[in-house]
DNA sequence: CGACTTCTTGAGGAGACTCAAGGGTGGTGG
DNA sequence: CCACCACCCTTGAGTCTCCTCAAGAAGTCG
């Protein structure tokens, strides 16, 4: 189950070779274990590696002036962590566990090699990120024009959506480890205005949300207040690279000529 | 000048060897010209190419529920158009001239070949799509978190440091060519309210914006104003792979096992 | 010149924020 | 074991930002 979380974003877009999931094993470090509440990475830190969520949940998010934060993120196990930093000399955004979680840490010379050996690879974690800015995307489209009710539900059905594709079995029942004020720091709201609209969508039988869990009653009814399109993703798109043939070195390594 | 506005947002990441400028060359295939308010492509149209903007203004923007919509980011020339809709079957954003302009189409097979033959191009490709998502954390943060004087000020102050790239002489003046519904659209307010804002923005002796550009009259304050960090890009990482040799056809083709 | 879009300004209303108080829960230490 | 503290959630009252509706001025294109 953990192995195959590493690669379910990738399998998205189109099968790996033996090749790929070869060097996609050896991209992954060694595994780190954190408690909940520690801070992953901070803004401003050295952009030196990147991270693969392996169990747990963490968020990213960003200082605001006067103490406020925009969280900007919710992670769940498969997904990479910190990868917009690479663009950036210091971190743009804090990582934080939410729970206890365990992480592969990736250094940047594997994802070197990555590009190098495994272009089909290198596709694939291209498409990951197309697919990461259209989600963020729709969150702009969401802060930008949807009032509170609709920007909590958006949020409920994007991590039961993406909760899915990891336990394809889940039903409507999905774990979220979020604080009121989490939930506000990620929609945008301020903790007392959450409960209030929390309070209103329990009271009209959309969903519930407890400290630890939200459970979904009117799913068609809530896909419909939000109404955004469904966003099928591009499976096997013909323009991606074949998989490589199975022998190495063919380029020169990045540190060697 | 239009050449160079190609391989600008490629350059800030690395140095480009005489192969990538080859295929940075061929990848762009025949240019297209279009009318202001022309749509170059809509939401739902399928996603079989890219463009690269060679002169003037496009934006791109969502439908949301109720004939409303956001505008997710305005592009200068040198932007490459569409990314991110490869990630789906169906484009996420609708793409329209806000100016007369000029753009050069990229068919996806080209892509493919960037990522066998160039593996170093296909690495900062990779760094500008990461660039692009640190700006729309940014623009989540901003949306989330800011009121609407912020907006607007980092509205402008984004687009300033972007038309600097392409333009290290422009000073403080910069053409901006939206009316205030689509200034509107772009901070998620109204356009009464966007009125009533740029009008103490003038009146405070800020900046003033006109139909067609924008003066920046106090660039400290506004700076502060905004108070979100400077974002430095990351020159030449050590992880990013060398140019690549000359000769081609050390990977076989994508046609061609 | 007329039709259209754009910008401005006013008045009233609604959604979200601030401040504040009270109850519940979990963890810590005496 | 219990007292205490810290944090979290809830609910109320008042305020402010931004929205809606509306009308008029200014500019643009056919």
């Amino acid at each position: 189950m953990d192995s195959k979380q590493a690669t379910v974003r990738f399998s998205a877009f189109g099968a790996l070779g033996d090749a790929e999931m070869l060097l996609l094993r050896d991209l992954a470090g060694p595994v780190r274990r954190l408690s909940r509440g520690d801070i992953i990475r901070g803004e401003g830190d050295a952009t030196t590696r990147l991270y693969l969520l392996r169990s747990g949940w963490t968020a990213s998010s960003i200082a605001v002036g006067g103490g406020g934060r925009q969280m900007i993120k919710v992670h769940v196990p498969g997904d990479m962590l910190g990868t917009p930093g690479l663009a950036m000399q210091r971190a743009p955004d804090t990582i934080t566990a939410l729970t206890d979680v365990a992480l592969s840490i990736i250094e940047l010379p594997a994802l070197g090699r990555l590009f190098v050996e495994t272009p089909r690879l290198a596709a694939l974690l291209f498409l990951i990120s197309q697919e990461e800015r259209v989600m963020l995307m729709d969150r702009v489209a969401t802060l930008g024009r949807a009032d509170a009710m609709v920007r909590l539900v958006a949020l409920v059905l994007d991590l039961h959506r993406r909760w899915l594709r990891n336990d394809p079995a889940a039903g409507l029942v999905l774990p979220l480890p979020l604080t009121q004020r989490a939930i506000a720091d990620l929609a945008g709201l301020t903790p007392v205005h959450v409960s209030r609209v929390l309070g209103r969508l329990r009271g009209e039988g959309l969903l519930s949300w407890t400290g630890q869990e939200v459970t979904i009653h009117d799913l068609p009814a809530l896909c419909d207040l939000v109404a955004l399109p469904s966003r099928d993703l591009q499976a096997d798109a013909a323009w991606i690279p074949p998989s490589a043939p199975p022998n190495r070195d063919r380029y020169p390594r990045s540190d060697g000529a």
